[in-house]
RNA sequence: GGAGAGGUGCCAGAGCGGCCGAAUGGGAUGCCCUGCUAAGGCAUUGACCCUCCGGGGUCCGUGGGUUCAAAUCCCACCCUCUCCGCCA
């Protein structure tokens, strides 16, 4: 959620920044929501204002009553009632008022950083880094798909996994599913340096989908489990960035960062048909998440160092990658600035995006209500709060890095070499056969 | 899942229709006293919104209701604890 306050302080500003995201209509929503916001603010002020003749009348009345003056007492309530009248009438258009503002306020993305590139779609995303490790040509053997070498080797069963649990779930076989958890393990040892590991739920509520901005938006994308009011997270980021809502932090505790493994359950509604074969979409996939909380100051260079371990991550593993950069147009709804890692597979010959780091401002914080306080020099706590920035990235998504490598080692007898990095988490397994 | 108890400020804990944003104790901070330490004295100590900067409003688990007036009464829900049941 935007600072509502910039509605008032910074129309133009906050209109010219939105507009950087190519969807005009953006702009008619901020200025309703202007409207609104300056119209509950008069109701607020109204009722507030009623609001003290009650309290002060009441008051009076009490005294009136101690004293006896039962008289006296009737004559102020009758006022008091009045007044109480009036301010139910106010109460019901500040409700109405005020939950349309929200609905506008929920649905109205981030504001784009100043120094995000501007442009209309992924078409326009700039190239920051690499591509690193890109061979010019690739032998005819490496030009297999993951899903045809996988299920030969026997490592790959989907056929069955759809079986168990319909379309677009995925199932790793014997040293492809001990792939698969080497990757996770990789992802938080290489990590745990600086990030305290986390095992969070699965399961969250409404209030938490609704702070990193999945929610009321994308609702048809993620899990819902209606009897008991749950949501499967799509991502560790769901429960990560509500761990602490609703407390003040310590500034001289931030950065906070944590990192988390955790299952993603995407329902990838409107997205039926595409990347259905192999381990490119699924239902249901492991990954690694990085999560920082920070002050302002601390947040762009946080924001460096999580591109920059999501992408050696791949550099170590001995693929080759290239970092992006998301344009204003390209970019997720709660963003403010957003890197992508991306993956060369030759089989399916693309780039696959394996890691999407991003800074939110303060924008889930205040969806979620995560404050921060500062401290002078001295060490005293400064009066009032601020909302924390939050900044996070995929450490390692499983499926897609599982795929790259299977394309990216296979040798010419369609056995996989395992990476050396992952040597010490395979039980002693180096090549799959 | 069943029965009971309870949710109040940084913590503990009182209040159970008006004088309560809230006693008391602890903690923290500042000043005084002190050679230092200990002890002591005094004071300060929640968040949020609006503001014509005088002030006004909201918040005692959450949401509704009753009342001139709700931390206090009523209803629903959530959470915590104890016992029972079930269970990795």
């Amino acid at each position: 959620m935007i600072d509502q306050r910039l509605l008032r302080t910074d129309l133009d500003g906050v209109k010219a920044a939105l507009s950087r995201r190519s969807r005009p209509k953006l702009i008619d929503d901020v200025d309703r929501a202007a409207q609104l916001d300056a119209r509950l603010r008069d109701i607020q002020a109204e009722r507030d204002e009623i609001r003290a003749k009650v309290n002060s009348v009441s008051k009076d009345v009490g005294m009136l009553r101690r004293d006896g003056n039962v008289e006296e007492a009737e004559k102020l309530q009758v006022q008091s009632r009045e007044f109480g009248a009036s301010e139910k009438s106010l109460a019901g258009e500040h409700d109405d008022v005020s939950a349309l503002l929200n609905d506008l306020l929920l649905g109205l993305p981030n504001i784009p950083h100043a120094d995000a590139p501007d442009g209309a779609s992924d078409a326009d995303n700039p190239v920051i880094t690499g591509p690193i490790g890109l061979n010019t040509t690739f032998p005819a053997w490496q030009r297999v798909p993951h899903w045809e070498t996988a299920e030969a080797l026997g490592i790959l069963d989907n056929e069955r996994a759809t079986k168990i649990s319909g379309a677009m779930f995925t199932m790793q076989r014997g040293a492809g599913a001990t792939l698969a958890r080497a990757l996770t393990q990789f992802g938080l040892d290489r990590n745990a340096d600086v990030h305290e590991e986390i095992r969070p739920p699965s399961l969250v509520t409404t209030a938490t989908l609704t702070a990193t901005g999945q929610l009321p938006k994308f609702a048809d994308d993620a899990y819902l489990i209606e009897r008991d009011d749950l949501w499967c997270v799509p991502t560790a980021e769901a429960s990560l960035t509500s761990i602490f809502s609703d407390e003040i932090l310590d500034d001289t505790d931030l950065p906070i960062r944590l990192m988390a493994f955790s299952p993603s359950f995407r329902r990838e509604a409107g997205s039926a048909g595409r990347d259905t074969r192999g381990m490119l979409r699924a239902h249901e996939f492991d990954k690694v998440e990085l999560l920082a909380f920070a002050t302002p100051e601390q947040a762009p260079a946080l924001l460096d160092d999580m591109v920059g371990r999501a992408a050696s991550a791949m550099g170590d593993l001995g693929l080759p990658y290239r970092v992006m950069e998301i344009c204003t147009g390209d970019m997720g709804q709660s963003h403010h600035r957003t890197f992508d890692v991306e993956v060369y597979a030759p089989g399916v010959d693309t780039w696959l995006e394996v890691s999407s780091v991003s800074w939110f401002g303060d924008y889930q914080a205040r969806r979620g209500n995560t404050r921060f306080r500062r401290h002078d020099e001295d060490g005293k706590p400064s009066k009032g709060s601020e909302f924390v920035h939050t900044l996070n990235g995929s450490a390692l998504a499983v499926p897609r890095v599982w795929a790259a490598i299977i394309e990216n080692y296979r040798n010419e007898d369609g056995s996989i070499t395992v990476p050396e990095a992952l040597h010490r988490y395979m039980r002693n397994i180096t090549v799959i056969r």
